[in-house]
DNA sequence: ACACTACTTTAGAATCATTATAAAGTAGTT
DNA sequence: AACTACTTTATAATGATTCTAAAGTAGTGT
């Protein structure tokens, strides 16, 4: 298959290996269309459905971090206890819907530029992230 | 004290009896004259060396959730395990120091004006927060 | 193919923030 | 002083995440 066969690639391309583990949470990730935003235990039960692998906590937990390390996720910031991420890594902004507490991606040309006028000495501006609210 | 009046007299104009733990606990917060940022732990830190009461971790909790549901407090979104509460309550956003994880108030006159182009259907916008990451 | 080593996976325990519980204490009212 | 509803509190429970250490596997060299 092609598409097992670019999921290897990119491991490997960055060091890790292409375990049977990886390859099964690759697939979940990157073989679809639209950005993903996801919780570990979405992802988790994700998995339990569409793998015949059984893969435990802990290596999705490892995975997830290691490819956020390899900035192939991204964490997104929300005020909910679990941590969510996006497979979208560009810099970009959210629309939160409060109701469903769904994260929509806003595409850049979506928000006006924004203008930071203060400066912090000595400090550099590393990314600006916008969270939108929505609700009915 | 007239503080301590005050104090009083903002609990109970918002049915919220006005307890020894509450007292200490808006001194902590509100007798200030800047923005204070904090977690659950750094206030109940504070709490025992500045005040002689030995006040609950579950009255730490319940009172500072009692003073965001009367919008005395605001809950800020970050990526950490931690919830993170302002005492500044009017919409504003912040810088987030990368190095100290500290969080720097800006003022809205800081920001230029966000404009948000796209609209989801029957959905209103409810808040608009950035968060601009910082480091050296 | 075989052996070797470093990297991975895993189940289960440990940790840490937060929430729930239910008994004892207190503010405001009568 | 008595009463009732609201509060506080110690403690247990929960739930996400991290740790541990033993078993498994990929990549390399022979």
């Amino acid at each position: 298959m092609n598409k097992k066969e670019n999921f290897i690639n990119k491991l490997r391309s960055s060091g890790l290996r292409p375990t049977r583990q990886r390859i099964e949470i690759c697939k979940v990730l990157y073989d679809r269309k639209k950005t993903f935003h996801f919780t570990i235990d979405t992802l988790s039960k994700i998995l339990r459905k569409k793998s015949k692998e059984r893969i435990s906590l802990a290596t999705i937990y490892n995975t997830v971090y290691a490819f956020k390390n390899k900035n192939y996720l991204k964490e997104i910031t929300l005020n909910t206890n679990k941590t969510y991420f996006d497979t979208n890594v560009t810099s970009h902004h959210h629309f939160l819907d409060e109701n469903s507490n769904r994260l929509i991606d806003l595409k850049n040309s979506d928000v006006g530029k924004v203008k930071i006028k203060r400066k912090i000495p000595g400090k550099k501006i590393k990314s600006i992230e916008i969270l939108v609210r929505i609700s009915d």
